[in-house]
DNA sequence: TTATTTACTTAACGTTGTTAAATTAACGAC
DNA sequence: GTCGTTAATTTAACAACGTTAAGTAAATAA
């Protein structure tokens, strides 16, 4: 039963009902269910009708994609908020594991997966933007720990503070995410591992006496 | 042109020319490329025929796994003979790393994939043989650096320890292997963030007069 | 009133993993 | 030596997938 000329705002709509669709579907029941027949049943429409708002799936995930990197960087708004420096940037990634370990399928999708590299210029996100890029955030909440010179001396590259911390915590949460269920290994529970890792950081990157005062 | 009634050898052998050859497509073309009739097309069978063998993609996926997961240990059994636990265990993290980046699908494959968990029961590899199980040498290294009472006195639990350590590899390749072409993020070099995280690791784990002796 | 555009659907293509049915060769029994 | 039986393999086919082409109907414009 077809159609109306339709408003820019009411094809913005539909595009976020797929959007919506598909994420729902994708939470729900993992990756595997998100299939263009099964977005569309769920919207009442044609699986043809997606293709009109999405060059094809890749192009859909994408926009999943973004979508996430938003909801991250809300997410973590929050601690942005608290004055001290180390607390901050201790909380920041307590925050990011949390949410990593809260939307699993996000976090594969965002972080994890082949498919779907993030350019800014193919992205709705403004990169260097407070609100809506997470790694931006951590650079600045970083960055800001270093003025205070809480680091140690020799360390003077913040681009690779950044990258290493991220890393430590991704490398905790991503091995959970896929590996948790796994037989072979005895795994200790997850709490304590990214506790354990928190501490180790602050002890390897932090100045003693900048530790102490904390 | 059919059959002849096959030994258990002839059997294994076919077995193993399957593997080898999804094995070759998997690095060769990434894993899109690894479907059964291209498999079978490789070894000059039908497609079907892999049925006899493997009971699912799934399963044939498996099986290489366990290949990979053989020739990671195999890898790192050279740096098992370095005789200084911190050396040891430095090289370990190294080499890890270094399979890790050389074999990026394979890795994938092995530890950031949805499917294919390791399951010991199902493995044609022995749990906790030194010679095969990657897991086992480093809970090894890692007890023997515990051992020499290298780490902070209130680590205490190798486990944990060892889980940590890894992580923190597996973070730093994981990232390298998915997002290296991101253009969000002006990567610094690999080796920088690699030896980055030892270092820090290393200084938050470990005891100072064991980072000095050494 | 008619033509065009817009929003959609149905049909269809090629590819995937997988199963069922058919084919063919070797072996054991008589 | 012929005759099942069994084992190894293939061809045919199915259902589901992403995607494209062709068709359809309503609203708008002339």
């Amino acid at each position: 039963m077809p159609p109306k000329p339709k408003t820019d705002a009411e094809r913005q709509q539909l595009r976020q009902l797929i959007i919506d669709a598909a994420r729902e579907l994708f939470v729900a029941r993992g990756i595997e269910a998100v299939t263009m027949r099964e977005i569309a049943k769920r919207i009442g429409y044609s699986a043809t009708s997606i293709y009109l708002h999405f060059a094809d799936k890749e192009a859909l995930l994408r926009a999943i994609c973004d979508t996430d990197f938003l909801a991250l960087a809300t997410s973590l708004k929050a601690v942005l908020q608290i004055q001290n420096p180390l607390e901050r940037m201790h909380a920041f990634v307590q925050g990011y594991a949390v949410f990593a370990l809260s939307n699993p399928n996000h976090y594969r999708l965002m972080f994890m997966a082949e498919r779907t590299l993030c350019d800014p210029k193919a992205s709705s996100l403004q990169q260097n933007n407070a609100e809506q890029d997470a790694y931006y955030q951590l650079k600045t909440v970083v960055n800001d720990v270093y003025e205070a010179g809480y680091f140690r001396e020799e360390l003077k590259d913040v681009d690779l503070i950044v990258q290493t911390l991220w890393a430590s915590t991704h490398g905790v949460c991503s091995l959970q995410i896929s590996m948790a269920d796994d037989k072979w290994v005895q795994w200790s529970d997850i709490s304590s591992r990214l506790q354990l890792m928190q501490e180790v950081m602050m002890r390897g990157l932090l100045r003693q006496d900048a530790r102490e005062e904390k």
